[in-house]
DNA sequence: CTGAAAGCGCTAACAC
DNA sequence: GTGTTAGCGCTTTCAG
């Protein structure tokens, strides 16, 4: 920084005014400044400003699955209502894992970002008003008592996929859950409790938002003694990875059995696939979360606030009416 | 620090050795100072710690679109790999857009991270080259002289997709290409070539790696004279775009029109896609491509090298030999 | 606009 | 093992 200032003639002040494109620079001295940066290769160090700033003007944001690409969408609205207010941000991925999300978090943390965003957290809740304590914190996609939290109303989510259902004439039904992923519990419970309000009772098989559970709990499914004529799962990728081994089996959807997704991610519209589910509108989510960050930031609101997004239904052509005559899987 | 060091009642460099884990300290102080450490809400700062080392031990990946899913599975290896060693990584999404890349780049220089590795970056050679000077940078699939590379032999794998199209009895081939995506050209070099080999001439459709782009060409496809009996695009995430415009216009694939795609992502894999695609070894090429970086840092390999792995013909149910008769697809 | 000086939180080198 | 002393590269303040 001394030598850009010797070789534009100024003084370490005003190189330092100039990287932050400060207004209060005259043209000649600021492009003299930006001149021999570029000519020294010179590259302000963030870690040096961060410490003298005591801020980074970054938000972290911390993404529970990179295959998921629900997700990406998210994120990509945080990514431009961040920049939009002149923060950058950095990702980091959990690959599934608790204690990866743990590590993502904490490293954030000792990197001082102004905020930090967790997509579909599996984290309890001490852990996050642990986060929360130290900096803005907003979950996305689970709900967490005192901390900021965007949501999609996954308990009506649920309910949609069941009175879609039930409209069509299902009255036996499964459910294939998310286990402790973001917003399961809620999708179970609307779900469950819409169906069982016209005195059915569904089969919940266990799952976890991946393909991998997706495919195993439909193939508890074809063991079941009586096969259920139609089935919500707690996410797309779940699914389409159901719908794949249930047509494995032999059987057709949604001649023999119907499906319902929830998310509404890019795969669920192709049309080869066209499956029925439940929509999120992922990148308000991101931008809605990002404002909950600035707030804190900006005008200093302290209470923990819940923003809470409408779901819609998305019928495509994995539902239909029941078969009239039960299918038995071949396998 | 001084707190932490005061209520401990030790040193100041005490708790800095004990903060980074140092073996020289005995069990005593040791659990001391973590005791005040926890009890302060103590956090290292990484900002000064960075300063100070005048390292961050920090890997940036920089992802060029967190939509496909190749990519996760790359960062994946890379993660293992750079944990495995103590680093711990960054990512940064470019949103597909070129601009973003750079941005991405340059603050990870700022940031002063010990490697940059860039996986599908569309960035052009004297961009890679400067960050190439600045700190170990290696490429991830695509090609760049001078830089380290780690690539899957695209072309070759243009060249598989070809061959085996030729060998169905398809005379009549189509590609849609990947503009200047990452290993487009080298695919479709290859894949050129080889069908040339036949002296026979294929239609080239551009694309850009995107579904939106995957779906538009198809529909370009639609429109020529004579609809192509084959079709060979640059990667799964188009052709999967591709395949639904097909049969939204009421082909049937591969019936009426055969579709190779490129990486053998997870959604190809799903039986009622099925895509025949060329497979590329995604989580190799994330280690590989670590242990370039580290190559680097630690001992200090100063000549670039390029690591080329073999891709891979993997044949589900998207190919077939071509129609007898050529079917007209209707609107 | 300049120049000097203090400090951000930590590491590192050296004596003790 | 321990305390001390310099910085790391930048921002900030303040008088000029």
């Amino acid at each position: 920084m001394d030598d850009v200032a010797s070789v534009a003639g100024v003084s370490r002040a005003l190189v330092s005014l100039v990287m932050r494109g400060s207004p209060k620079v005259s043209e000649r001295r600021r492009s003299a400044v930006l001149l021999a940066a570029s000519e020294l290769g010179y590259r302000p160090n963030a870690a040096a400003r961060a410490l003298a700033e005591r801020r980074s003007n970054t938000f972290g944001v911390v993404i529970n699955d990179l295959h998921n690409t629900f997700f990406a969408d998210v994120a990509d609205g945080i990514h431009d209502e961040a920049r939009a207010h002149g923060y950058r941000v950095l990702l980091n991925a959990a690959w599934r894992r608790d204690v990866d999300e743990q590590v993502a978090i904490e490293s954030f943390l000792e990197h001082r970002v102004d905020a930090v965003l967790l997509l579909g957290t599996r984290l309890g809740l001490p852990t996050l008003q642990e986060a929360a304590k130290a900096v803005p914190t907003v979950v996305i996609g689970s709900e967490a008592a005192g901390i900021d939290v965007v949501v999609n109303d996954d308990e009506r989510g649920g309910e949609l996929a069941a009175d879609h259902l039930i409209e069509l004439g299902h009255t036996d039904i499964a459910h294939i859950d998310g286990g402790i992923g973001a917003g399961a519990t809620s999708r179970r419970g609307g779900f469950v409790a819409a169906v069982e309000a016209q005195g059915l009772r569904p089969t919940v098989v266990p799952g976890d938002f991946t393909d991998e559970s997706g495919a195993a709990a439909a193939g508890q499914l074809l063991d079941l003694d009586q096969l259920p004529t139609a089935v919500f799962v707690a996410n797309d990728l779940a699914a389409v990875a159901a719908i794949d081994r249930l047509e494995g089996a032999g059987l057709r959807v949604p001649d023999d059995i119907s499906v319902v997704g929830y998310d509404n991610t890019a795969i669920a519209s192709l049309s080869h696939i066209g499956l029925t589910t439940v929509n999120q509108p992922r990148q308000a989510m991101g931008r809605v979360a990002t404002r909950c960050a600035l707030e804190r930031l900006d005008g200093g609101r302290r209470a923990a606030v819940t923003h809470v997004l409408e779901p819609e239904l998305v019928i495509r052509q994995t539902t239909a009416p029941p078969p009239t005559r039960r299918p038995r899987p071949r396998p």
